[in-house]
DNA sequence: TTGAAAGCGCTAACAC
DNA sequence: GTGTTAGCGCTTTCAA
């Protein structure tokens, strides 16, 4: 900046003025500076900027997801890019991996790095002391999964509901044992999920069967051997409600190696790209991450500029896209039924 | 930091002291100092930090990818932050969205947020424009598509040998009348593919049908829109290469629509986990994105820690993958001739 | 082992 | 319209 201003025969303020557009400058001037700064292709340095206005804003925030290549998150990251874009803010995107340390290094290190506010999919555990961290002086807001103990906005998917959507469509189909497949208990997406299914089986006077819930599914070969061990039940499941896409994923792949894909009724949640061309069409409750990561950035944006209304929660709806697997009737699905 | 001083009792230095962990401070020093940090709830500003060292570091990188919720894309990010995230670099992922103007603005947001280096996707034109906007002082590795007239790292999928081997797969089962389904002619990886699709051709000996060539495919509608219009044709194809994801989603989807899923052969690029689920499985050659942006941030941290050997161009094999749609004979594939 | 002074690149407040 | 001075939070150099 020193070296434009003396370039353009100016001060260096008249410098600062310029890059900042500030009015009550001669146009004369304005070019000089500007030439100067093009020829030595200059660039304000934002953090010095930062520091010196005391405002202490960076117009940069910090996005913890679970991981960066899943794409539910990554839907999420998309959805609070094009708020923050749209403001010239700066997304820093991180994964945790469901780790509870690497959450903290990583709250750590973006604190020091002055973002100007946190949007966090929580991991299991741990959540009031990542809130305590963050302090009470930094915004931050909840995504797809609820914190316990804290006070902050949270934006989740209408989890309760669209599993007892998702259940009662397949009980509309006649189906009595129907399988839960789910994430962790302590995620309060998973146990959300899972009163849903339970509200649809109890309204519908179906009994609850332990057996038929399995959580923890945290993969998709967790899923795989939940199948298995679903189909090896003495009176096995006639269909499933896998609430989380990998889940789906594991208990399809199982399905078709036992060609039960159309024998067995399935519903998953989160909508892919292929759903639609899986053998046999995947229905699913197709929930909207996209619009999940942009109500949470406005949100955060809000929070930002001063709002201090107390925290909200908010539930994006997921729908119901009827395709084929969730519509197959009840049928006897023991192994070795078919093909011996 | 002023505040920590005070309440330990110790001067503004013994605090950066014991923050930076110098060594040659009293364990009693450290103690009285970490109680008082802890107790204020004290981060050292990284920005300030980075500003009084002169050195300009800030352990910050910015990688710019098509779209952060683009599968393919955010495994490269997911690449690039298990080795950023190593050397505790944080990462500004952000998308150009294929878009010029964008590129250029968010390069210049980062530019001023003084990132140490960049990882880019570049988008079909400007190359040399945006190369110089980063100037010679930043390094900079390109990923995924070959920058023209830019002489920096390079690190791509090793496309025109993978679309041969995807051809000459095709060719092995008989088919003479292929289609190429590729993105823009502009991208340097789908000129790369078509050359592939090419060579394989000629070494067979089978005539290259302009007809057969379909280029700009950006979107699953593209893809459709040009399948539809290939199996129109009066000789239409018995196989297709569809040399990127959205490509083969499209595609897929207009062979079942037409019940021909099973009499066209296809081969896609780009693994996605339900690729093993598709109706038939589809056949691709598997590349490996994270492995794209594992090598291309270890290039750039190599840059970053002074390494100014030539440029290099790095090829991340990718793999052929056999599940079913790309064995499948030469049929007659005209419409209409199934189903009436 | 600790502290004082200077300055990184920039902007606020105030002159002129 | 433009320049001067002080200082943001920190680290460096040098002195104690």
């Amino acid at each position: 900046m020193r070296d434009v201003a003396a370039l353009a025969g100016v001060s260096i303020k008249t410098v600062s003025r310029v890059v900042n557009g500030e009015p009550r400058v001669s146009a004369d001037t304005v070019n000089r500076v500007q030439a100067a700064a093009d020829q030595l292709q200059f660039f304000p340095d934002a953090a010095a900027a930062s520091l010196a206005r005391g405002s202490r804003e960076t117009r940069t925030v910090a996005l913890l997801i679970a991981s960066v290549g899943n794409p539910f998150s990554s839907a999420i990251f998309q959805g609070v890019e094009e708020v923050a874009s749209k403001r010239q803010v700066a997304v820093f995107a991180a994964s945790t991996e469901g780790d509870t340390s690497t959450e903290e290094g990583l709250i750590r290190a973006f604190l020091s790095r002055r973002v100007d506010g946190f949007i966090i999919t929580p991991t299991p555990e741990n959540h009031a002391s990542i809130a305590q961290l963050i302090g009470a002086n930094l915004p931050s807001v909840y995504v797809d999964r609820e914190p316990i103990g804290v006070k902050a906005d949270v934006v989740t998917a209408n989890n309760r509901v669209a599993a007892r959507v998702a259940t009662k469509h397949l009980l509309r189909y006649g189906h009595r044992r129907i399988a839960l497949l789910a994430d962790e208990q302590q995620i309060s997406t998973a146990t959300d999920r899972g009163f849903g299914y339970e509200d649809a089986l109890t309204q519908a006077g179906v009994a609850i069967d332990p057996a038929l819930e399995v959580y923890g599914i945290a993969t998709v070969k967790d899923a795989e051997q939940a199948m298995e061990r679903l189909l090896g039940l003495a009176s096995p499941p006639t269909a499933v409600f896998a609430s989380r896409n990998m889940a789906a994923i594991g208990a399809i792949r199982v399905l078709q190696r036992h060609g039960l894909s159309h024998r067995v009724a399935l519903i998953g949640f989160d909508d892919i790209d292929t759903s639609d061309l899986v053998d046999p069409p995947m229905s699913v409750m197709r929930q909207d991450p996209v619009a999940i990561g942009k109500l949470a950035a406005e949100c955060l944006f809000a929070r930002i500029s001063g709002d201090d209304s107390p925290p909200k929660r908010y539930e994006v709806p997921a729908v119901l896209v009827v395709r084929g697997s969730g519509e197959i009737p009840p049928q006897d699905a023991r192994l070795g039924q078919i093909n011996g």
